[in-house]
DNA sequence: TTTGATT
């Protein structure tokens, strides 16, 4: 094949390469890749491995096209796809070319017998064969560094680096004001210096000022990124729905507690201690929950009463959800019948072993449950099993995302049970208002709750109520602390 | 014990 390149450089051709396929030949049109696709044949549609590596092809004269780079690349294997790459408007000639071979190996012996090997006519440099860039991507040697010290400096995290291998590249990621984000990448030569540096350093301290310990991951790839890119954008235009996130987290644990809110917020609406909204989000929680039964992703749930429900369900299940369910004994619901006070045994269920009490008699946590214990009944839409048919096909599940409300509408709530997760602080807020995201901080190391978080609502006077409602609240021997977060400008004042 | 991180 050193040959075949020497006659390529002198600009002749011999007859086992580039004289038989170039000019005209019969079939050749244009724009072929110098393969042979033919539709109704499938046994010469070429497959290419999996792992098969594109090659990025530079240095080659601007005379040549497919038809002519075909045959010298040949030699090494069968070729799925060459391309030669032209200018978008123009259509010219870029001098350069991908190559992907059907077979991994064929690249590599491509790439060690020509790589700046030879210089082909009218170049005055050596030809290039290597895996493009889009190959490597570059990312699987590149780190993507979290829960730095926003002090920390490119420096500092080189030499917090360098041990594992040579670093070819290191970015703090900075905010519009030059601020560390915290976080960082860090570019190895090699993938497994890159693993090595996981290895050593992903969690293995916490830097003074980061609230959990060091992340140390592989950067995003280039659909990694446009994936999240998208699920911005969905939340961002109100696609979505918190409840969603629900079903996929705990499934038929979430399923029933999403009944039962739905029958809260419905009954809690109707006694007037809700924003309109609740109705309307009340109402989609039944179609979700409706969704469900009808089969779609839920465990299957066995009424408890009303024994004469059909497999199949077409019932509201939502009186009959068994009462030890969910996660740590917490059912999420006052007992609907018991004459207690409801938000009471909110906390009574298991969450904790002291007595709760409720900061006033007026209370608006507990007036907005009694709205739960007059619920007497299914005052569930008939049409019920007509609803989901409103919707053919399954809502899409974004997942769960940070989302901040408006100003004025999170809150910032400390002292939370060690045993609540997200689903149970935003139970706890949903009567005061439609919750657009519920945030339970967890440690990393630990997967413990750090006993704070965060509860959005989607109108600040749901926020004021809240607030009123819970502040103070006492859980054991703690009291609720719960105020408006803290904007983000605060503390920066002149 | 005190503010949702990050490509």
């Amino acid at each position: 094949m050193y040959i075949k390149m020497a006659t390529l450089a002198n600009g002749q051709a011999d007859n086992t390469s580039l004289s038989n396929n170039s000019h005209g030949s019969p079939g050749s049109n244009g724009h072929m890749n110098g393969l042979n696709h033919s539709p109704g044949n499938p046994s010469t549609i070429p497959m290419k491995d999996h792992d098969a590596i594109k090659l990025f092809i530079g240095q080659i004269p601007r005379n040549l096209d497919e038809k002519d780079l075909k045959p010298l690349f040949e030699e090494f294997g069968k070729i799925y796809e060459l391309t030669v790459l032209k200018d978008r408007f123009t259509g010219m000639h870029k001098g350069c070319a991908f190559l992907t071979y059907c077979e991994r190996e064929s690249a590599l012996k491509a790439q060690s017998a020509l790589h700046e090997q030879k210089t082909l006519p009218g170049m005055n440099r050596p030809i290039q064969v290597k895996p493009a860039d889009s190959e490597s991507r570059g990312e699987d040697r590149k780190l993507f560094v979290g829960m730095l010290n926003k002090q920390q400096s490119e420096d500092d995290v080189r030499r917090l680096f360098e041990a594992f291998g040579n670093i070819e590249e290191c970015t703090i990621l900075r905010g519009p004001d030059g601020n560390s984000k915290g976080c960082a990448f860090v570019k190895y030569s090699s993938h497994a210096e890159a693993q090595a540096a996981i290895n050593a350093l992903h969690g293995s301290q916490t830097m003074p000022g980061a609230s959990s310990s060091l992340v140390v991951k592989f950067a995003d790839t280039d659909k990694e990124r446009t994936m999240r890119r998208m699920q911005q954008m969905a939340g961002q235009m109100g696609m979505f729905n918190p409840m969603a996130i629900q079903f996929g987290a705990y499934g038929a644990y979430a399923q029933a507690l999403m009944q039962q809110q739905a029958a809260i917020m419905a009954s809690v609406a109707q006694g007037g201690y809700l924003n309109p909204m609740a109705a309307f989000a009340a109402a989609q929680m039944q179609q979700m929950a409706a969704l469900n039964m009808n089969g779609l992703a839920a465990a299957p749930m066995t009424p408890t009463s009303g024994g004469s429900t059909p497999p199949g369900i077409t019932a509201p299940a939502v009186p009959s959800i068994p009462s030890p369910i969910g996660v740590n004994g917490f059912t999420g619901l006052p007992p609907q019948a018991n004459g207690q006070p409801a938000a009471e045994a909110v906390f009574a269920n298991g969450i904790h072993p002291y007595p709760a009490q409720s900061p006033t008699a007026a209370d608006p946590l507990q007036q907005a449950y009694a709205g739960v214990q007059q619920y007497a009944g299914p005052a569930y839409p008939a049409a019920y099993g007509q609803i989901s048919q409103a919707f053919p096909q399954p809502p899409p599940m974004i997942p769960q995302q940070q989302r901040e409300g408006p100003e004025g509408c999170n809150l910032f709530i400390y002292h939370l049970p060690q045993e609540f997760g997200d689903a149970e602080l935003m139970q706890m807020f949903l009567p005061f208002g439609n919750v657009i995201s519920s945030k339970v901080f967890v440690d990393r190391a630990t997967n413990q709750s750090k006993c704070f978080g965060f509860v959005s609502f989607d109108n600040p006077a749901s926020a004021q109520t809240a607030i009123q409602a819970m502040n103070g609240f006492q859980i054991g021997m703690k009291r609720l602390k719960v105020q408006l977060k803290r904007p983000k400008d605060a503390n920066r004042p002149y």
